[in-house]
DNA sequence: GATATACGAAACGCAGCCGTATCGGACGCC
DNA sequence: GGCGTCCGATACGGCTGCGTTTCGTATATC
């Protein structure tokens, strides 16, 4: 393949480093598609309202750089999709609750990014485009997710959590409540201290007396 | 427009009582039509991936018939969605926890029904198709939620729950913890009622001595 | 400067879909 | 049996998109 290609890897943007006979290919541009085809599925209602050319229209790019670079519009969003990576950032400095508070704000205030909207296409079509939502599940939701459940673990470490608290309950309480809804209709005010402290706490009545400082 | 048109309201289903001047619109026909719309919609990648062509050829109809009907795609797929309303069933009938329990298995066990594969898709389409999402939202996930908030009202008002719990952070809660997965990963065993249990007596470790029969 | 590849633009044939129009026939009421 | 409407089928012009090919040009290394 490299002998006869030129080492034409596709979407790993391996610039070759050894060797290269002719004119490079141009790393803006392929950038510029990477973003059109983001922008795009973002905005469009899901992977069928993406199309190779209104990507090259919209990133300034002839169709040909396109089909040089991914052989099919499927494989153009999974490269796109690859390098929209946006993992959480694990704060890591404080008590589970005040992690759990950062991340719960970043996950509200994320939710009408490219990001989100590009979330709920990929999700919906997961039937259609199997291998895509798969691999946007291993390569942009896990990473993302690992970091939660990192914070849980510190804190079922130090004796924060319940012992047998699930984490994987957790995150999806915790993600759940904050991330389904559709991107166009906003979080009351408030509503991610909310969640955090409502996983937190529970809202059943407590069988002992409680401590009635609120939380 | 009776006048003229025979009283077509569009989509309403409404069968002239008094007057019927022609051959009546086929009843079997309208609701193989929306079978038909409410399928794609769940198959295919969004709104985008629905074709009037598509539907009559499924439905076995005419696409004449389809327009006589509705306007143009958009109005169908409302019509369809408005059409395909599945409201929960209120258990009212024990504790709060166990009529959770039951909305939560519940819950889960839709994730893979059509319904369930409609809702990501109009979801994500929210943005291109807005009133599309809100009719869908008013018309379908409301009376939904209404169940829930029912349940949790009840709850409140016989002490089962602590008294400031919000009913909407519930929902979120509950709801998203258990609908917030692409309908082609499956749910954990026991997960729905280990939500439920989560959701009761939080995931924090007590600040003062707690009975530890588990829940 | 020779060579090799990438670039954007344009055009191709093919397919699907939209929304409309036109059929012959079916149906229900008067 | 006549009338008005609906039925499914088919075809239309127009549009959009796919994936390929062919341009002339640009930009690297040798």
């Amino acid at each position: 393949m490299s002998e006869t290609t030129t080492g034409q890897t596709f979407a790993t943007g391996s610039v070759p480093v050894g060797r290269a006979p002719g004119r490079p290919r141009s790393e803006r541009a392929e950038k510029a598609i990477i973003e059109a085809t983001l922008d795009l599925l973002a905005e469009e209602s899901g992977v069928a309202g993406v199309s190779i050319e209104a990507v090259a229209a919209r990133a300034g790019v002839g169709k040909t750089t396109i089909y040089r670079r991914w052989p099919n519009k499927e494989a153009l969003i999974v490269g796109a999709l690859a390098a929209a990576k946006r993992p959480l950032r694990d704060p890591g400095r404080g008590t589970v609750r005040e992690d759990l508070l950062v991340l719960a704000r970043e996950l509200g205030a994320e939710r009408r990014d490219r990001h989100a909207r590009c979330f709920w296409n990929v999700a919906g079509g997961a039937e259609k485009h199997p291998e895509l939502y798969a691999r946007y599940r291993h390569d942009v939701i896990e990473p993302r997710r690992e970091v939660l459940r990192r914070v849980l673990r510190r804190g079922l470490d130090r004796g924060e959590l319940r012992p047998g608290a699930d984490p994987e309950v957790a995150i999806a309480l915790l993600v759940g409540a904050l991330a389904h809804r559709a991107p166009l209709d906003r979080l009351p005010e408030g509503f991610p201290e909310a969640v955090v402290d409502a996983v937190l706490g529970g809202i059943g009545a407590e069988p002992t007396v409680r401590d009635d400082t609120g939380r």
